[in-house]
DNA sequence: CGGCATCCCAAGCGATACTG
DNA sequence: CAGTATCGCTTGGGATGCCG
């Protein structure tokens, strides 16, 4: 019996749903070879909300994909990086960030189009 | 200026939220190689619903990643597929979701560790 | 069969205040 | 600096009913 995301009741569907979150794929992109903190993570990701930064890290933590090391220091001092499980993560949500930007001018335009049409009809 | 999607100003943010969707890439890991109407694809997708389905496939054309096409006949037939430019993000999707069937053993053993130690914290 | 409108509960998420 | 807890608005999304 093979994992398949196309059963709800599979495990798998889960962890893609922990994917298609909305911060994870930019935490994991931000994290690609570096170790950052949280602080910085937050500068890096523009919009996120600390609660969400936070959220996003304790999930993926539990997940094995992001590993968290704290200094016992004051001011604390906290570091988040990628598991070797991240890693095998990253390039592909790295990917899909990637289409993002490079497509953007094509969906615009459909974007564009579907609007226009929607306000003509 | 490139887009960038750590940029919650830029459009190519919007794009991720739309890959970010709970559904969006199973509809396109689905929708790969052949056309499907609404049954189907509601059948091949276990779990989502009549709304969430017509929605995300609403939000897909309007971006120009998946095309419907409506045969003029009773009863309806309708049939959804990628666009070309679909088709240059499916392979990405599809990879996502591969990754979550190969990894999810790892991933409930990271969650299971995780949990023993919340409940023996 | 395909799909839109409505209702309504539940979850998401930002803002804020507080701790170490 | 890092993190938790709470409140309250906003959104997501299922269920149902009606229409072509």
């Amino acid at each position: 019996m093979e994992p398949n995301v196309f059963d709800p009741e599979c495990g798998s569907r889960a962890v893609l749903d922990l994917v298609a979150d909305k911060w994870s794929a930019l935490v994991l992109y931000a994290l690609r070879g570096r170790a950052l903190r949280h602080a910085e993570l937050k500068r890096a990701i523009g919009g996120i909300s600390q609660k969400m930064l936070t959220q996003t890290l304790r999930s993926l933590e539990a997940d094995g994909i992001v590993r968290r090391v704290s200094f016992p220091v004051v001011p604390p001092h906290v570091e988040y990086s990628l598991t070797p499980l991240g890693a095998s993560l990253s390039p592909l949500l790295t990917e899909v960030c990637r289409w993002a930007e490079e497509h953007l001018g094509e969906i615009q335009e459909s974007r564009d189009r579907a609007g226009a049409g929607a306000a003509a009809g």
